[in-house]
Formats: C-alpha cells, sequence, structure tokens
DNA sequence: TTCGTGCTATTGTTAGGACAAATGCACCGG
DNA sequence: CCGGTGCATTTGTCCTAACAATAGCACGAA
C-alpha cells in the first residue's frame, strides 16, 4: 500500500530541469523547507522513493539522494521495510562553517564589529605551527570585539598569513573575515575546532562587561582551503550567559 | 594520464562480496585506516573513480559512496577535473553519539564511574518538555561522577523515561548508560546538543576536586530514537583542564 | 491462544551507462 | 610575450535495472 501524499504538487511544480542547481537538491531545500514551516507535519511518513520519483517524473536515486541530504541534517529518519518519516524532534542547524557574523544576522540580531588591534608581528611558536609557516613569519595578528544588539557577545581574535598583510580596519569593520577572505577567492573547506572553557584573562572582563575571573566559552579553530593549506587560526572567547553552540547529531 | 596506485594492493585483498557488510564501507573503512596510519600519506593524489573501480572489480558508484564517506569526514577532498586528494590537515574524529565512557576507553584511558544517586523523581516542567511526558509523571534520575585514570572528570546527570525505572546501580557501574539502552533494544538515532559553559554550582567543585566557583564545560542533550521519541535527556559538566570537545567540519 | 511461517511493502546495495561541467595544459595566433 | 581556444582528464549528475534485507502483518498450525 501506497501511503497518501503529505505535501501539495505545488510545492514541486517548479523544478529547473536545465538549469545549473541539481535536481535532488532543488528537491530537498524544497523538502527541508516544507518541514521546517510546518507544511508537512512532524512525524509525517512520506511516500515510497519510487511513488515520488514517479510524482515528479524523477528517477529512484535522485529521490533518494535528495532524502539523503535531509536525514544526514537529521530532519528525516528512515527504516528498512518501514518507509521514511519526519523526525518529531525539533531540530537545530548544526555549528556551521560560517563566521559569527553570518550566524548572528540570520537570526535577526544586529551584529557590530569593533577592531581592537591590527597587527603585523612574527609568528611565535604555536602560531606557526598552526598555520604550517616557519617560526618569525611575519603574520597578521585581528583582535575584535563582537557585539549584538549593543552588548559585547565575543573576543574575536585570528590569525591570518602573509598573504592577507593589507587587510584594513576598515574591511574588518564593513564585513565579516570570512567574507572578506572569500571575495579574495580563498575557500574554507576544512576546521577543526576545539570547544572548552576557562576563566577570563587580562582585560576580558572589561571587554566582556562582565566579572573579573568569570567563565568563558572558548573555541579555537584552524581552517584549510582545499589544498589543505591553513589560511586561519582564531583563538575566541564568548560570554557564556549569551552564546553556546547547538548541534544535532545523527547516527548512522 | 592516470596516476599511480597510492596503496599496496593488499590492502584490499580480503573484501567480502558475500558478507553482510557493504562493499563501500569495507572499502571506505580500510581507506579510513591506511590514510589514519600514513599508509597512504597526506596530500596524496588517488587514482580516478574508474580506475579504481577497475582495479578493485568494483562498479563506479560503489567506489564514489565509499570515496563521499570519507569525504564526509573531512578525510578527502574531491576536486572535479583534478581528482581527489588526502587532506593534509590534521583531522579529529567528530563529537559523535557515543558515550563519554566509549570515548575515554577509545583514548586508552580507564574509565571508572561512581553513582552519587539514582532516585524515581517526578517531571518537572523542563524535565517534562525535553522528554516529551506530563508534568509529574515518575522518571528515573541519575547522577554520577566519571574518572578517568583515578581523576575525576565530569558530573552526569541523566533523566530517563519511565520505562528504564528498573535499572540498578550495578548496572551503572559495570556499564555506560547507552549501552545498557542498546541491550534493551533502544536505539538512539538523533541527539541534540547544546554546549556551554558556567561556574560551579553546590557541591560540584568537591565532586571534581578544583576550586568553588571556577569554570566548568556543559553540555546538555536531548536523545531521540528512530520513532523521534525522547528517550534520555542529560545535563553533563566537565572539568574544562581536562576535557574539551574537538570537531571537523566540512563545507559542502 | 500463541507461535512461527510466509507474503508484501519498503529501503539498502550494487551495477552499468551516459552526458555535463570544471580544471589544467598544450597549442596557436596576435 | 601574452592571451585565448580547444582538448584531455576527472568529478558531478542523472537514469535504468536488479536483487538483498528487514519490518509488519495475515494466516495457519500446535
Amino acid at each position: 500500500m501506497s501511503t497518501e501524499p503529505v505535501w501539495p504538487d505545488e510545492l514541486f511544480a517548479d523544478l529547473e530541469r536545465t538549469g545549473p542547481v541539481p535536481l535532488y537538491f532543488q528537491i530537498s531545500t524544497r523538502l527541508e523547507r516544507a518541514i521546517r514551516e510546518g507544511v508537512i507535519p512532524s512525524g509525517a511518513r512520506l511516500e515510497n522513493e519510487i511513488a515520488i520519483g514517479e510524482r515528479l517524473g524523477l528517477s529512484r536515486p535522485t529521490v533518494r539522494r535528495a532524502i539523503q541530504e535531509l536525514v544526514d541534517k537529521g530532519l528525516l529518519v528512515r527504516r528498512r521495510g518501514i518507509g521514511t518519516q519526519v523526525v518529531q524532534a525539533r531540530v537545530s542547524r548544526p555549528v556551521e562553517l560560517t563566521s559569527l557574523n553570518e550566524d548572528l544576522t540570520r537570526v535577526g540580531h544586529h551584529p557590530a564589529t569593533r577592531v581592537l588591534s591590527l597587527e603585523r608581528v612574527p609568528a611565535d611558536e604555536e602560531a606557526a605551527a598552526q598555520l604550517n609557516l616557519a617560526i618569525g613569519t611575519e603574520i597578521t595578528r585581528i583582535r575584535r570585539v563582537r557585539s549584538a544588539d549593543g552588548t559585547p557577545m565575543a573576543i574575536l581574535i585570528n590569525l591570518l598569513p602573509p598573504e592577507f598583510s593589507d587587510i584594513t580596519v576598515e574591511d574588518l569593520e564593513r564585513r565579516g573575515l570570512y567574507e572578506i577572505m572569500r571575495s579574495r577567492g580563498v575557500t574554507i573547506k576544512i576546521a577543526n575546532q576545539t570547544i572548552g572553557a576557562r576563566r577570563t584573562h587580562d582585560d576580558e572582563h572589561e571587554l566582556l562587561d562582565i566579572a573579573k575571573g568569570s567563565p568563558l566559552l572558548t573555541m579555537d579553530r584552524v581552517a584549510f582551503d582545499h589544498g589543505g593549506r591553513a589560511v586561519e587560526a582564531g583563538h575566541h572567547c564568548y560570554r557564556p550567559d549569551l552564546y553556546s553552540f547547538e548541534t544535532t547529531l545523527v547516527s548512522r
């Protein structure tokens, strides 16, 4: 027995079969939106993959790939012999490879950035190891405070390899760092992150407007381009009452 | 032009073509081990997908799927027109859907668990919301201290729905919670996690043998089974000098 | 009743083929 | 010398097809 269709036909009426956007991607994004907006209710069972394919005029592998995208995101669950269902749990978007800047904008806050310092310094041992450079190489060191709606949320320290030595304070106050790097043709493919906690140091409590010695949430990140070259190292700390990291884990 | 083979033929000599383990999975696990052990060096370029398939007697989709697994894990990078390369960055295993217990064992530590309390309590508003039960439903509340090699590392609080009301202290000291749940046929498919930081409360500093009011790394988790039913809620806190969360992010 | 057996529905795996798109390189013309 | 054109290489997308494995259900036997 086939399940009744759970979405209106209009949802997939405007598929671009010739454009540059892959079909499976068009399907999965439309499906995701329908699920997040509640058009397809939580717990609903989808039709089987072949029936969906017939209804949309697509092959099973294409439909399957679209569904797989959402399974990976934790929005759908598949069970052999049973079918595919919309997950009933609320699913949070994962920690993504975006800047804090973009995160905040998406949630509807107004981010602002104050550049505390922008200097060229010789790489110490740690920085050299992270960026895979010789000790003493001139790197760019940025220290910023990021606020949302006027409240300081985080202190961001970034170390950049020599090729970014001409970045200006104006650039940094206007756009996020990742945006600047992208506009120079540097695409970040992979990042290693470590999330931890510690007390405030030095002037951090003043910058974040919290008590001296209170806890901070920290995130250290080294980012690499497609060739595996380290293009950025970051040492960030966040006010734990204003910021946390959310993830959804999916077992396979 | 085809690239020279980068792995010894023995690597894939013992593929089980009839067994229950999928071929793509056998390939990807062997490849992953070879990369992590350095048998295939960092930065090496793989043969093209079709050539690999011919050498192994497999079709391109199967080879492609095996490679995709490692791309998702951040071990390989693909570029159209170029080929597939081993990532040069060190890649950490992601935060997985495993218990802390299993994490520690894998890294070679000796975990031990002390059960502080195991009680049945009525669900308060927060717990009821997390486990999707009526307020006042009797749930099981566990509080444990997890140590590695004799040093306390974390305080674990878990809330379980009524069906687990018969869990005993002996169970919990012998096996990890997730292991117990699995043995009862409850498989966790999805979990939502929030990682943050705060000060110690109450007796936490004593249990973890740190200064009163010092920072803690916290992780709150709600786990769901395949049907989207909440089967566990956890409120954990870790000594930040002994524990941190590592992830690798891959952009797509 | 209860247990097992077999049927049906559905996803999981594998194969083989075709064309599209991007990249790097050699080559050629200005 | 420089820039563009075209080609070879390789991954990206999409299709058709077949069979395996699993879960649930109906049915029948003990």
